[in-house]
DNA sequence: ATGAAAGCGCTAACAC
DNA sequence: GTGTTAGCGCTTTCAT
């Protein structure tokens, strides 16, 4: 634990001092270009590997006027459902000798703004992931030039490169199920306000109304614990059916059901979204749907990749989800399954 | 979605031009420099708005000989422990006006030394957290003068700046708790081979024999699917205590337990470590080790900032753990409750 | 095949 | 208080 004197780092001029070459021939070396004469090059790799020099990445990148970073914005780094999309994505972007800079806003749609200027100055290009901020900050972002594409969020009448996940469907799957186990009304934990993915899945609840299964909502959250503290509220009121903004609410909506000795799913069904890993692990295993959130980064990336290479705007991709029936879901007691 | 026209990014050299003043003051009027007349200095401010101007991290970077990031390395981003640290190092960091470069192994210890060396290439000093790589790499890491803190391990003989956890005692008050409440035998679901924490923890395993208290391992891992996966194993060796390397993994084999209808913690204790947000909503509520993250992730980053000013080697910072009784151990079916 | 030199956009002396 | 200019380290024409 001594001090570390701070020598000056190599540059690519010490390498080509020692080697005997020029710097446009280091360059080339380190590069790869092939076109240096094998010996020269031999020299030169040797220098660079006893000099321990390492290309300055601030300067690289003023130079070839591109960091080689992308960016990716997301709400919440905790939520699998980021971190999944986030995978995918570093893989693609590792493949193209990229790399990827996160930022987590923690859900604060100011914060959000900030972040995202700050990562457009430091990468060549940006992914928003359910972006809760204003539709006027979207466009000005938008309007900036930058390589942009959204994910999670449908904005109309803005020109955006958009990946979406049929959240619509996916709710009305849900609410198809309770409804088929014979469920006439349910409580909505709803999640983040700003949310397009809650909006969504409150739209689906509002088109079920059509078959007979009403609902009630809960401002709630996105979090374990947020589910945790409203589930009672929605257990006090005598609910057959809680459905859950997404997996974690609806793991703190379990957790309060076994510490009020409420039984899942025979007293009451709890559904969620997304399928995150710990879902199948919930007891009883949780009912959900399962977003491909894989597919997902992965066509942000491709997305973003060709927005790089200068392509114009595709059609915006939907991905599509799945019901996961798992055992937190039944009928209520004494109704016929049937739908309504 | 039309095709944005690549045009010309605004330049400090066009807000000049355009507000009729030179170079070096918008420079200091963008950068907050007071030695700039009243007027000139509106003038130069709505120029930038207008122009939509914003500076070039890579020149600004070059031009400074600091990036104003901070590259960090976690094992696994999808692990709340790593998440909890980076949240406290996060808002350190924006306090100073810097940004964090998260990177994720994906626990491959070849994989980290290659990220850790790209790390450096765009940071002004970077930490390792839980780094797995051997000895060596981490030898060469430290060598290349760049400010470098390490989080979660101790190298003995190696100049490094070390913020670690007290694992051993950790696992040593589990083993405690086990051993009061009557419990002589346990089996051990252990953690990743390279990881120190695991080690320490292996270590303590073997200090509480002196108390009467044996373990068995089984190799597991960190994930609640392989902690759900090797729980079977122990359960059927007829153990009366699981103790699991992590929360996740205690997770996984709590799960195990529900679907094999062993009840918990009347049939058999689980234990794990860190206590993450989900310890507490699991049932029966896990007993667990406490790990304060938010203080880790704060000491390494003051670590880094000292660093970062040049300052030199401090005294390694250890950080204290505490056990978090919760439901999940109890004494084992018919035995007295005493230390043994 | 190799080297010289003109930038890339910004900061920070240094002069006025 | 304001402007001029020399770098920062690298890439990339353009000559040779």
């Amino acid at each position: 634990m001594t001090t570390t004197s701070r020598q000056r780092r190599t540059t690519i001029a010490d390498v080509a001092r020692a080697a005997g070459a020029s710097i446009s021939t280091v360059s080339r070396v380190v590069n790869g270009v092939d076109t240096v004469d094998a010996a020269l090059a031999e020299r030169v790799r040797r220098t660079v590997v006893e000099l321990g020099y390492r290309p300055n990445a601030a300067a690289q990148g003023l130079a070839r006027g591109r960091s080689g970073t992308i960016g990716v914005l997301v709400p919440d780094l905790a939520n699998p459902y980021f971190h999944d999309m986030l995978k995918a994505l570093s893989a693609l972007a590792r493949g193209g000798g990229q790399r990827v800079l996160v930022m987590d806003s923690g859900e604060d749609p100011y914060e959000e703004r900030e972040l995202a200027e700050d990562l457009i100055r430091h990468s060549d290009g940006i992914l928003l992931c359910s972006p809760r901020m204003p539709r006027a900050d979207l466009a000005a972002l938008a309007h900036r030039g930058h390589p942009m594409v959204v994910a999670n969020r449908v904005v109309l009448g803005l020109e955006l490169h958009t990946i979406t996940v049929d959240f619509f469907g996916g709710m009305l799957a849900v609410c198809g199920h309770l409804a088929q186990l014979g469920h006439r009304e349910v409580v909505y934990l709803s999640g983040p306000e700003a949310s397009w993915a809650n909006a969504e899945r409150l739209r689906a609840l509002e088109a079920a109304r059509a078959f007979g299964l009403s609902f009630r909502t809960i401002p709630c959250g996105s979090t374990t614990e947020a589910g945790y503290e409203t589930a009672s509220a929605a257990l006090e009121s005598g609910t057959r059916a809680v459905v859950a903004y997404n997996d974690f609410v609806a793991l703190g909506a379990l957790a309060r059901c076994a510490d009020l000795g409420v039984r899942v799913p025979e007293e009451v069904s709890v559904t969620g979204f997304d399928d995150i890993g710990m879902a199948r692990y919930a007891s009883p295993g949780l009912t959900t749907v399962r977003v491909p959130r894989d597919t997902l980064g992965r066509l942000a990336g491709e997305a973003l990749a060709r927005l790089l290479q200068g392509a114009g705007g595709e059609d915006p991709a939907a991905v599509p989800v799945e019901l996961q029936v798992r055992g937190s879901t039944a009928a209520p007691a004494g109704a016929p399954s049937a739908a309504g």
